[in-house]
DNA sequence: ATAATTTATTTCGAATTCGAGATAATGAAA
DNA sequence: TTTCATTATCTCGAATTCGAAATAAATTAT
């Protein structure tokens, strides 16, 4: 069952890894489902309601999409009224997303619910387990970038 | 900078779990695209690899995928020649994917130099935190999936 | 000042995934 | 046995994502 050296092991954590947000986002995407939006729509949306306004190419960074797509999730949260676009008024190359009082409200409503179904998903850990992990991850994470 | 309270840190693991995943997976994709194929199929043709010949139905519990996508992962392998399709003597519902000599050829090839990889990403941590963090996400996912 | 390069966004087509429904076979119930 | 429900696979259309190329504006270099 175990890993006999460490090429396995990496392996198995991986697979763990995986499987493990796996079974994380597949809740949380249910609770996202649920205030009519998919998790690339809420992860936009909440990027403004938290850092405000954004030039859109900033969004993908964030959000780990490329521009292209950026755009396509731009344009069906503007088709539903919870942002809207605004040209950067010192660089007419840029074109800022803001949210409106429409998608304000609604993350006024639903966000407080997403992150008390989060901590519910979440709660096979307790506090310094979530502390450690979060430090194994950003190791782990920050070193698989920098190859 | 740190959660201030068990719902920000719940949300913080969850956004810290999936930047480290995405770090680690974008590498690993780079290895695999180095072999002609994608993430999914690499994954099914690793499976039969392993496991023998599946059920195609088995085939998407194991890879997290629905069995429509799964049937275009096989027909993509099987037009690539690394795997074939074999109907069930005794369930005539059922078709078997198994790997190909050519497949096989291909994984002897492949696999070692995958894990090679794969442990070169992981090397951000030590033996043992690689277990300890193994068991902490399994502890993380189960729960989830519980739920 | 003009040209060349870089940057921001969008368009377009392709790849991948899903869900709902179709088809066919099996198993269970009457 | 006939019917009903379940299971396995596939088809189809829609959604999402990407990368390459197009467009337009800003910056740098000559």
């Amino acid at each position: 069952m175990g890993a006999d050296n460490e090429k396995e092991l990496s392996l198995k954590l991986f697979v763990v890894l995986t499987r493990a947000l796996d079974s994380i986002t597949s809740k949380i995407k249910d609770d996202i489902r649920g205030y009519g939006l998919n998790p690339t729509e809420f992860a936009v949306l909440e990027l403004l309601y938290h850092k405000g306004e954004q030039p859109i190419q900033k969004i993908g960074d964030k959000v780990l999409l490329a521009s292209s797509s950026i755009t396509y999730v731009v344009d069906k949260l503007e088709k539903k009224g919870y942002i809207k676009r605004k040209p950067c008024p010192t660089d007419r190359r840029v074109t800022y997303a803001v949210i409106t009082e429409l998608g304000q409200t609604l993350m006024d409503e639903i966000f407080p619910k997403h992150m008390d179904a989060i901590n519910d998903i979440c709660a096979g850990l307790n506090v310094d387990e979530k502390k450690l992990l979060i430090e194994m991850l950003k190791k782990l994470g920050l070193f698989a970038k920098s190859i």
